[in-house]
DNA sequence: CCTATCATGTAATCCGTTACATGATTCA
DNA sequence: TGAATCATGTAACGGATTACATGATAGG
């Protein structure tokens, strides 16, 4: 399966040098809706990645306790390997659709409810969105002009999904509505 | 987390009774769009369940050496108590988008391939739920006609998200080939 | 002063994947 | 006869989550 965390944090310091906090941070808020990563995680694989040469550690800051890691010769050579290499794609395992699908024998009222949550749910999702684009449009520092399209995009996806499922919410309330009236 | 796939099998025990291949089958055909085991994990699960008394074996057939299991009482009360509690949503993991949003220093060209290839897939996908559509028709025995309505549904929502990431491509692609020209 | 945020780590657990292993039956 | 499908399992591995643990600093 391979270790996927080592490469997303590749990819974030391939941008600016940092430590494992701020590749926390950055997942959290840049690219939350792309990816993910819990610090139980970051920390111990930082320390492989640093051993197997793949990053260093810059001066650390005495002050905040703070490592600031930045990527290697060797660690972009790695990172460029995986970029071009065809994208394994894991199948889906949505546990939503899952419980939507066995659903037929909860009372349709009930159902329409856990619809109408899931819409409001990718609403907030679409409202985050927009907050992001404000952000990655005042953060001049983080966003390098040619790097701006890719954040832009990522963005785009996320909010075209978004609008997906509240189609799909919209679409499959209505048939629930119909039915039982 | 919590084991998902006892529940993936109650849900479809509970339709009709079956074999740990005949769950493997159903994930693949019918459900694939939103749900996937494998043997490894289904058969070990399977007897967990039987030892706490979620399942229970009919008959086998001596024949074909297929161990036919049924959910029990107990394992209607597990399946409808997860099925009203609210769901957990797990955060993203898209490696392709990963890839994209890193791929600023790959050759445009480049990267409208695998936008386009990318597009392809999902295309495919689009293919593969009209002819699933089709197989839900047909197969009657499957299909009771309450059931019919989430079935449908479940397709819906794999084919509004699949044309929302063949939308995403165009725009991206366009924006790319706009840059270049 | 106290809460929130900054900052780094370890340990336990486990869910799921992959590889390995076996063998019957069906159909071309 | 040989390939594809039916059918059930075990073992190893590992990636990721969660809980636990600690402590500094900044701001209200």
């Amino acid at each position: 399966m391979e270790n996927k965390t080592q490469y997303a944090i590749l990819g974030i310091l391939s941008i600016a040098s940092g430590s494992g906090y701020d590749i926390k941070k950055y997942c959290d808020t840049v690219i939350s809706n792309i990816w993910n990563e819990n610090f139980g995680h970051i920390y111990p694989v930082l320390n492989a990645m640093l051993r197997e040469g793949l990053i260093d550690r810059k001066d650390d800051n005495v002050a905040t306790r703070k490592k600031e890691y930045a990527i290697t010769d060797k660690g972009k050579e790695v990172f460029l390997n995986w970029l071009v290499e065809p994208t394994q794609y894991k199948p889906v395992r949505s546990e939503f659709m899952l419980k939507f699908l066995f659903s037929s024998n909860l009372p349709k009222e009930g159902i329409i409810k856990v619809l109408n949550d899931y819409k409001k749910r990718h609403e907030l999702k679409l409202e985050e969105f927009r907050k992001m684009e404000k952000y990655i449009n005042q953060e001049k520092k983080e966003i390098l002009p040619e790097r701006e399209i890719y954040l832009g995009a990522t963005l785009r996806y996320g909010i075209l999904s978004s609008e997906a499922v509240i189609m799909w919410c919209d679409e499959v309330i209505h048939t629930f509505e119909s039915l039982t009236s």
